[in-house]
DNA sequence: CAGTGAGCGAGCTTCCGCTTGACTT
C-alpha cells in the first residue's frame, strides 16, 4: 500500500486524539535522527523532500572521559559532557532542529537508543510539542511510514535502565582500575566485561595445566562382506575404548582368523536443519573458522559492506528477518534452485540479554550473488548470502545405517556406519562448521554396501592405534564471542574492542606453544600376523590462540580474591535482570546502584588499605647460593621481574626482567639466576667494547652506542664475539641501503628508503615527497623546498594507541 | 624503539556502549 513514490510528495501524517478519530496534518519541515549516517541516506530516499535525515553518530553525549563524574552523595546523579569531537555535531544538529517543525528521534529500539533520543532531546533544546520518538525494526520503506504513523513518547523508565547501567561501568571499571595500579602496577584496568573476559581464559588455562592426559586404544576395521558381488570395503570401529595395550592386543588376538558376521542393522531417517541468519557473534566465528578473520578484520570488512549498501546493519544479536526480506529471499530460492528446496522460517533469539534492535546481518539484495569490491569484501559477502539463503531451505534428509559386526567369543562388537543423503536441502548451498575438529577422527560420510543380518564378514585389517585424550581447547579470538555472548556479556558493538583491549593491557596474547613429540604405538593384524609399531606425533602445539600472560594471571587471582562479586559469570546477568525490572518501571534505577555501592565501595576501600605481606602474585624462588640473599618473582612496574635481596635487608636489591616465555609461574630459581649473567661484555671491535643484554624488546648486541636485534637462533648468554660483530656488520649494510642520498651541506637531511617508499628525514622528522619526483636527482634546495611546504610536513600528532599487542 | 624498578617527589593511567573518522611515518 506504501508502493508509489507519488504518494509520498503528498506525504501526511496520521494523528489519534483522544477520542479517537483521526485527524491529518501535513508539515513541510522534518528532521529525523537516527544513529548511523549509512541509515541516514537511505531513509533519506523512502522520505521524501520534506524530510531532511541526519546522524547522531552514535551517543551524542557521555560521562566525562577521565573523571568519575558520578555525584554519589546525590542519588549518583551522572555529570553528562559533549565530548569535544562530537561538538561540531551537535551544532549541526542543533541548527537543523531549530529550523524544523518536528523532530523525529529514530534512534534503535533499544536501551542505549532510547538513551541516545533523551540526550538528543536534553542537548537540542527540543520541546515536546515538535518532538517524536520513533522506532523501526527493519529499514524498508512500509516499516519506516508504519513507524511515523505510530509515533510514541520517550521512554524515561529505558531510559533510566540505561544510565544504570552505564553508572554502574564507570563505578565499576573507575574504582577496581586504581586498585591495580596501587597493589599491582600502573595503567592496569578492570571491567564487569573485560575482566570476566580474562578469567575465562586464565580458567581454561589452568584446566589445560591440571589435565591429565589418559591413553586408550582405537580399534578400526577394514572390512568387506564374504558373499555377494559387492568387493566394496567398509571401515567399521570398535564399539568401546581399550585402556592398556594389553587387551588391545588380546582383542586383535580373537580377531585373528575369526568369522564375523552382521549383527542386527538399524536404517534411521535423520534431518538436519539450517542455522539461523548471521548475528554479529555467529558471523564473526564463522568469518574465523572459514575465511581465518579475525574478529576486528570481519568487522571492518562487514562496516564495508554495510557503507557500500551490500548487507543490512553488521552490529547486531538479532536472528529476525523482515517480512519483505524472507519473500524476496523465497523468490530467489525458487526461482535459481527450486521450489522443493524452499521453506519459511521464522527464528528467534534466544540469547540472554538480547535487545534486538536491528534485522539479523543479509545481503540487502539477495538476487545480488556476488558483489564487486576487495577479495575479503567478495568473501565475506558470499558467506553471508550463502547463510541467508540457507537459513530459509529445507531440511537436508539423511539416511543413517548402523551395522553391528560381531567377533565370535567377545562381547565388544564393530559398528559400520554409512550416510545417505536422501535430499540435500540446504546442504546444497551452506554447511556451518563447528570449533571442534575432532582431528583423528574418521569422516564418517561412507556409504556401506548392501548386507543384511547374518551375513558373513571378512576383515582385510584391524588396526588398534594408542591414543590419549585431549586437552580442552584454548579460546580462539570467535569462541570467546561465542562464550561471552552465552554468558550475556558484552554486546555486538564490543565483542571486537573488548578482545583489542585486553590484548592491549597485556592480559592474554596470541601464542604460540611449541607442542612437544609423543611416542605412540600401532597395533596391525593383517594377514593373520599382529605386529606392532611405535609412531611419533606432536601433540599439544598451538597457534593464534589466547593465552594469559603473568599479568593476567596476577590480576586475574587478585580480583577473584577480593572482588569475587564482580568476577561472578553471572553478574552480568543478575544486574540484567535489575535493568530490566527499572525499564519496566518497578524499580528506580538509583535504588540498585544505591545498594550496590554500599557493599562495593567499601569493599574497594578495605582492599586498597590492604597491607599485604608479599606483593600480589609474589612467589619466592629460593637463596642465592653467591650472596645467600634470597631470590623471587612478581609484576614490577615494567612487566615480570626476578629480584635478589629484599629492600629491607642489606645493600640494594638486584633486579633482572623475565624474558619471552618464561612465566613467574614456572621459573625455577636455577633459570632465574642466569638472568642475572647479563648484559655482559664480549670484548671489543674496532677499538670499543661490545656488549649484550636482554631490553624491553628482546635481546640485543650493543656497539659504540647502537644496538642490533639478536635473532632467535643465537642466545645472549651463548652468542660470540664473531657472531656479534657479524650482526653488527648486517645491519650496517642493510642501513646503508636505506640512505639514498645526503648533502654535505647539511649532516641533518637524509633522503631515505623506507617502508611506504622514499621519504626525507630531518631533524627526526619525516617528510613525504611529493608523487613523480625523481628521488635520485634531489638536490639540496629541492629538499628544502619539500621540507617547507606545509602540504609535504609531517601530520600532527594522533593520539595513537597501541592497537595491537606487542609481539 | 632499547639497559627501566625499592620508596618523602609531578602527574598520569581506567569503564561499557552507541557510532564513524582520517590514516598510511
Amino acid at each position: 500500500m506504501w508502493e508509489g513514490d507519488d504518494r509520498l510528495l503528498y506525504f501526511s501524517v496520521t494523528h489519534s486524539n483522544k477520542t479517537g478519530a483521526h485527524y491529518i496534518i501535513y508539515m513541510p519541515n522534518n528532521l529525523v535522527i537516527v544513529e548511523s549516517p549509512a541509515k541516514a541516506k537511505t531513509i533519506e530516499k523512502f522520505l521524501g523532500k520534506d524530510f531532511k535525515v541526519m546522524s547522531s553518530y552514535g551517543h551524542i553525549r557521555d560521562l566525562h572521559k577521565k573523571d568519575f563524574s558520578i555525584d554519589t552523595a546525590h542519588g549518583f546523579k551522572p555529570i553528562y559532557e559533549i565530548p569535544a569531537e562530537k561538538k561540531e555535531l551537535v551544532k549541526e544538529l542543533k541548527k537543523a532542529a531549530a529550523d524544523a517543525d518536528m523532530v523525529w528521534l529514530a534512534s534503535d529500539e533499544d536501551r542505549e537508543g532510547e538513551a541516545i533520543a533523551w540526550h538528543l532531546y536534553e542537548v537540542l533544546g527540543l520541546t515536546h510539542e515538535k518532538t517524536k520518538r520513533i522506532v523501526f525494526h527493519e529499514i524498508t520503506k512500509p516499516a519506516i511510514l508504519y513507524a511515523i504513523e505510530h509515533p510514541r513518547e520517550i521512554d524515561y523508565n529505558l531510559v533510566d535502565a540505561q544510565q544504570a547501567r552505564r553508572v554502574l561501568d564507570r563505578i565499576v571499571g573507575f574504582e577496581l582500575s586504581p586498585v591495580l595500579w596501587k597493589k599491582i602496577k600502573p595503567a592496569l584496568s578492570a571491567g564487569r566485561v573485560q575482566s570476566v573476559a580474562v578469567r575465562l581464559i586464565v580458567e581454561r588455562e589452568k584446566e589445560i595445566e591440571a589435565f591429565v592426559s589418559e591413553q586408550y586404544y582405537r580399534v578400526v576395521a577394514q572390512m568387506h562382506c564374504a558373499e555377494g558381488a559387492s568387493k566394496a570395503t567398509f571401515d567399521a570401529e570398535l564399539n568401546c575404548r581399550l585402556h592398556d595395550a594389553a587387551s588391545a592386543k588380546s582383542l586383535l588376538e580373537a580377531c585373528r582368523g575369526a568369522k564375523f558376521s552382521v549383527g542386527s542393522i538399524a536404517v534411521k531417517p535423520l534431518k538436519k536443519s539450517p542455522a539461523p541468519p548471521f548475528t554479529t557473534s555467529t558471523l564473526q566465528q564463522e568469518a574465523a573458522r572459514k575465511l581465518g578473520f579475525t574478529v576486528s578484520q570481519t568487522m571492518m570488512v562487514a562496516q564495508r559492506l554495510y557503507e557500500s549498501g551490500h548487507i543490512t546493519y553488521m552490529r547486531t544479536d538479532s536472528v529476525n528477518l523482515s517480512s519483505l526480506a524472507i519473500s524476496t529471499i523465497s523468490e530467489e530460492i525458487r526461482n535459481t534452485i527450486g521450489e522443493q528446496y524452499l521453506k519459511v522460517r521464522h527464528y528467534h533469539t534466544a540469547t540472554k540479554g538480547a535487545q534486538e534492535a536491528h534485522e539479523a546481518i543479509r545481503p540487502t539484495y539477495i538476487s545480488q550473488h556476488e558483489i564487486s569490491g576487495t577479495a575479503q569484501e567478495k568473501r565475506l559477502y558470499e558467506l553471508i548470502w550463502k547463510r541467508t539463503i540457507a537459513s530459509q531451505m529445507a531440511d537436508a534428509q539423511i539416511e543413517k545405517t548402523t551395522a553391528d559386526i560381531l567377533i565370535p567369543g567377545r562381547k565388544e562388537r564393530f559398528v559400520a556406519s554409512g550416510e545417505v543423503i536422501k535430499f540435500d536441502g540446504f546442504l546444497r548451498v551452506y554447511i556451518e562448521t563447528r570449533d571442534d575438529e575432532s582431528s583423528v577422527d574418521n569422516e564418517g560420510n561412507s556409504t556401506l554396501p548392501e548386507m543384511q543380518s547374518g551375513d558373513s564378514v571378512e576383515a582385510d585389517k584391524i588396526t588398534a592405534m594408542q591414543r590419549f585424550t585431549q586437552q580442552p581447547p584454548r579460546y580462539t579470538e570467535a569462541s570467546l564471542v561465542k562464550k561471552l555472548e552465552e554468558l550475556g556479556i558484552g554486546r555486538p558493538s564490543t565483542y571486537a574492542p573488548t578482545i583489542s583491549t585486553i590484548q592491549n593491557r597485556d592480559y592474554v596474547e596470541k601464542g604460540e606453544k611449541k607442542g612437544v613429540e609423543r611416542k605412540f604405538e600401532v597395533l596391525t593384524l593383517k594377514d593373520g600376523k599382529i605386529t606392532s609399531s611405535q609412531k611419533t606425533e606432536t601433540t599439544g602445539a598451538d597457534k593464534g590462540k589466547l593465552i594469559p600472560t603473568d599479568v593476567g594471571m596476577v590480576v586475574n587471582d587478585f580480583l577473584e580474591d577480593y572482588f569475587p562479586q564482580i568476577m561472578d559469570y553471572n553478574f552480568t546477568a543478575k544486574i540484567e535482570h535489575e535493568f530490566d525490572e527499572i525499564a519496566d518501571g518497578e524499580v528506580k534505577w538509583n535504588d540498585g546502584i544505591g545498594k550496590f555501592y554500599a557493599e562495593f565501595h567499601p569493599n574497594v576501600e578495605n582492599v586498597s588499605k590492604l597491607r599485604l605481606e608479599h606483593k600480589v602474585g609474589e612467589r619466592q624462588l629460593g637463596i642465592d647460593p653467591k650472596s645467600g640473599r634470597p631470590v623471587s618473582v612478581k609484576i614490577g612496574r615494567f612487566g615480570p621481574l626476578v629480584q635478589i635481596g629484599t629492600a629491607d635487608g642489606d645493600g640494594k636489591p638486584q633486579f633482572a626482567s623475565l624474558q619471552k616465555g618464561q612465566s613467574v609461574n614456572t621459573i625455577t630459581l636455577e633459570e632465574a639466576l642466569k638472568l642475572f649473567e647479563l648484559p655482559r661484555t664480549l670484548g671489543d671491535f674496532e677499538g670499543s667494547e661490545v656488549s649484550v643484554g636482554v631490553g624491553r624488546f628482546g635481546p640485543y648486541v650493543k656497539h659504540g652506542g647502537k644496538y642490533v636485534s639478536i635473532p632467535k637462533d643465537y642466545s645472549p648468554q651463548g652468542i660470540t664475539l664473531e657472531q656479534a660483530v657479524a650482526l653488527i656488520e648486517e645491519k650496517r649494510a642493510s642501513e646503508a641501503k636505506k640512505v639514498v642520498k645526503t648533502f654535505a651541506e647539511d649532516p641533518d637531511l637524509e633522503v631515505l628508503n623506507g617502508r611506504y617508499g622514499v621519504y626525507i628525514c630531518y631533524k627526526k622528522q619525516n617528510y613525504k615527497i611529493p608523487k613523480g619526483t625523481d628521488t635520485a636527482a634531489l638536490t639540496y634546495e629541492e629538499c628544502k623546498a619539500i621540507i617547507a611546504d606545509e602540504a609535504n610536513a609531517p601530520k600532527k600528532k594522533r593520539t595513537t594507541r597501541r592497537t595491537t599487542a606487542k609481539k
